[in-house]
DNA sequence: TTCATAAGGTTACTTTTAGTAACTTACTCT
DNA sequence: AGAGTAAGTTACTAAAAGTAACCTTATGAA
């Protein structure tokens, strides 16, 4: 990321806004909210993990490190932490042993599960398109 | 990732699909198409360069960089490349000097960007609440 | 005639992020 | 006493991303 002074982002913000009304993805991180969004919640881990979620209504940590296939105990730890400080899911802990944790959705977590449910519908129905393309590309 | 014996993925696969009848994201990358089609287009550098050819229906490669704003010359042309593996989007250059380049979303980067403009509709709507948990959570 | 500029990249190098595997804690069951 | 268990953490390595300088080919200016 190049430094940029405020004035600099203050008159590129006005400028962008000038040209556009409705939608923002197009300053700089700290001044767009879509992007400041996406930082946290929109990688691959995070993105599989909400949708777990989305499907059972709770899961413990080892359960869920089973359905997202692939993903390493400090990944899942680093991404549970953050979408919980997001508001996407919560997090409870029972003083049991051993110790027993629950994570689901919040309400405002199953909101977004819900759009990237369609997303993932999209690339579900289209994936073969994806994997024609590249074979005809020939970057396989 | 860990390695899994071709039998072992067959017989995962075929228990998650006798689970869940209707969406696949839960097998492990190779057969999983889901996660396969995320794997190259869902990165956040990819998305945003998919979005604003949703707005402009044509731009060159020094504009695309300025609207991307802070993404490096090296990954703005890794990511066009695999996006025009993946067939999202189209590259045309001409022969002058210098050497002009269009990018523009093929039919089928079209219909995705679709999908992803309600994902960003639903973060920008939603960024003023995430913002709030995250100060909330105290993680800043 | 040499220099600067332009577009669309590429390359070598550094920094950041992600992945791997071993370890921790505290209690219970054998 | 030793093994097992859930939910992580830690130290280390590998991969990805960021940075800045460079390339090409031609035009127009000094």
């Amino acid at each position: 990321m190049e430094t940029v002074t405020d004035n600099q982002k203050d008159r590129m913000a006005k400028k962008l806004e000038k040209m556009f009304g409705h939608i923002d993805y197009r300053h700089p991180p700290e001044l767009c909210p879509v992007r400041d969004v996406m930082s946290t919640a929109s990688d691959q881990w995070s993105t599989l993990i909400l949708l777990w979620l989305g499907y059972f209504p709770v899961l413990r940590f080892n359960k869920l490190k089973k359905f997202v296939y692939g993903i390493s105990n400090k990944v899942l730890s680093q991404r549970l932490k953050v979408l919980e400080a997001d508001g996407y899911i919560v997090r409870k802990a029972y003083a049991e042993v051993p110790i027993r944790v629950e994570y689901r959705l919040s309400e405002f977590g199953r909101s977004y599960v819900e759009r990237l449910l369609e997303l993932t519908e999209w690339m579900q129905q289209n994936s073969p398109k994806v994997l024609a393309n590249r074979e005809k590309y020939g970057l396989n």
